[in-house]
DNA sequence: TCTGGGGTCCTAGGACCC
DNA sequence: TCTGGGGTCCTAGGACCC
């Protein structure tokens, strides 16, 4: 019993892949920039400073993501390193997908820099190249910065299309085209496939993108789990997921995590970060009228080792007064008293704050009866068997009680639903 | 002197229920 | 008194992406 989805229909979509967006954005800010090596680093001065992007000018240097801020200047002693500066991405952004959806509605922000939209019903705006040319046009003129944008008649072909001309490159990869397109990339180009995936595939002998696509399902099942099945689809130009616009109001985790200056077991620097992290995702929370049903405490050790604890609780919260106690009983359960490098907090299980509103009242509603019940429960019990046999027989009392409590749950809830 | 911070999705084992 | 197997939830870890 499988119910087939619309296949058949043929869709145009765009992946638009803003080019070392934060580079390009300091540049456009400040003109000066232009043709020097310029790199954005998330802590210039710190230990943590790592190279979050780089202009063209620095990667012809060598310079590359993820780098140390003195890993990249001993290889390019003239970069100039500048801070980030998310309010101005962000503006950026915002603009950037404004344009998009003045095309279509049918856009989907993926990160801050890139995103899908899907052109299939556009009409009166000429071809599909023609569509693609005027935004990326638009986007250089107005706002100085340049992107890459992959047309093909799915996502994942957009996307490594988008990926194949930089900066300001547009490629079609259209299906019958796959074995020039996309064929002979090495596997470690393709997008889903990490470090540990392109090991495992150069074990077996697939090595190009070809190998992939011609690879045995049932072998790559044994390999990979699920992922096999549709890496092998995705490399034979197959993947139905649709453009959702919605798709960014529906997350799942509000974290935030910081690397500590320097590794500590100092409980107080432990204390002040824990509640700093708290604060942080409280108030994230809130901006976006969300509560939580799930804490997480992630601590990262000297040698950077991971772990992570989560409780899930019984209610939902968005108080730093009830987040805050559980994170540092998690933290304290559960740490080995290591040197400590990174600590990070995330609430998960996010419903919306209106959706859960009635449910919360329910809950109340619903604990205070079930309170109420159980002491006429509890003195029931006692008339039936006597106040001291009572007393005397805790476990049958509370195998009685609980019987009774979860069968009046069930009533309870059959009521409600009508 | 190696390696940040924000996420999503998948897997696997144990508990628990039927 | 001895017993199977499926489904779901919870927790922890890992892979991947930008």
């Amino acid at each position: 019993m499988s119910t087939l989805k619309p296949t058949g229909r043929r869709r145009v979509i765009f992946h638009i892949d803003m080019n070392s967006f934060y580079a390009s954005v300091e540049m456009a800010f400040n003109p000066d920039l232009k043709g020097k090596p310029v790199a954005i680093a998330g802590n210039p001065e710190e230990r943590k400073g790592i190279i979050v992007t780089s202009s063209y000018e620095a990667r012809a240097k060598g310079v590359r993501t993820t780098m140390t801020v003195w890993q990249a200047k001993k290889l390019c002693p003239e970069l100039i390193i500048l801070k980030p500066n998310f309010e101005r991405y962000r503006a950026a952004s915002s603009e950037i997908f404004r344009m998009m959806s003045e095309i279509t509605p049918l856009v989907q922000p993926v990160s801050i820099d890139e995103g899908y939209i899907d052109v299939t019903d556009v009409e009166g705006q000429g071809t599909p190249i023609e569509i693609a040319r005027n935004l990326q046009k638009r986007i250089l003129n107005e706002l100085d910065l340049p992107c890459s944008i992959g047309i093909a008649p799915n996502k994942f072909l957009a996307k490594m299309g988008s990926d194949l001309k930089k900066p300001l490159g547009i490629t079609i990869i259209r299906k019958r085209e796959l074995p020039e397109t996309l064929w002979s990339l090495p596997i470690d180009e393709m997008y889903g496939v990490g470090e540990k995936t392109a090991e495992k595939l150069k074990a077996i002998k697939i090595h190009t993108i070809k190998d992939l696509a011609e690879a045995d399902v049932y072998e790559l099942r044994q390999l990979l789990g699920i992922n096999g099945e549709r890496l092998i689809n995705r490399a034979n130009g197959i993947d139905n997921r649709e453009v959702d616009p919605d798709a960014i109001f529906d997350f799942k985790s509000i974290g935030n995590s910081q690397t500590l200056p320097y590794d500590t077991t100092n409980l107080q620097e432990i204390h002040y970060l824990l509640d700093k992290l708290s604060e942080k995702v409280i108030s994230r929370m809130k901006r976006k009228e969300v509560v939580g049903k799930s804490v997480q405490v992630m601590i990262r050790y000297h040698d950077r080792k991971t772990v992570t604890r989560s409780r899930k609780l019984d209610t939902y919260i968005d108080e730093k007064a009830d987040l805050l106690p559980i994170a540092v009983e998690l933290f304290e359960q559960h740490w080995n008293e290591q040197p400590i490098r990174l600590l990070g907090v995330t609430a998960q299980h996010l419903e919306d704050k209106r959706n859960v509103g009635e449910q919360l009242d329910l809950f109340t509603y619903e604990d205070a009866v079930k309170k109420e019940t159980l002491k006429q429960t509890v003195n029931q019990l006692a008339d039936k068997f006597g106040e001291d046999t009572f007393k005397a027989l805790p476990n049958k009392v509370d195998n009685e009680s609980n019987e009774f409590r979860t069968s009046f749950q069930k009533d309870f809830l059959d009521d409600f639903k009508k």
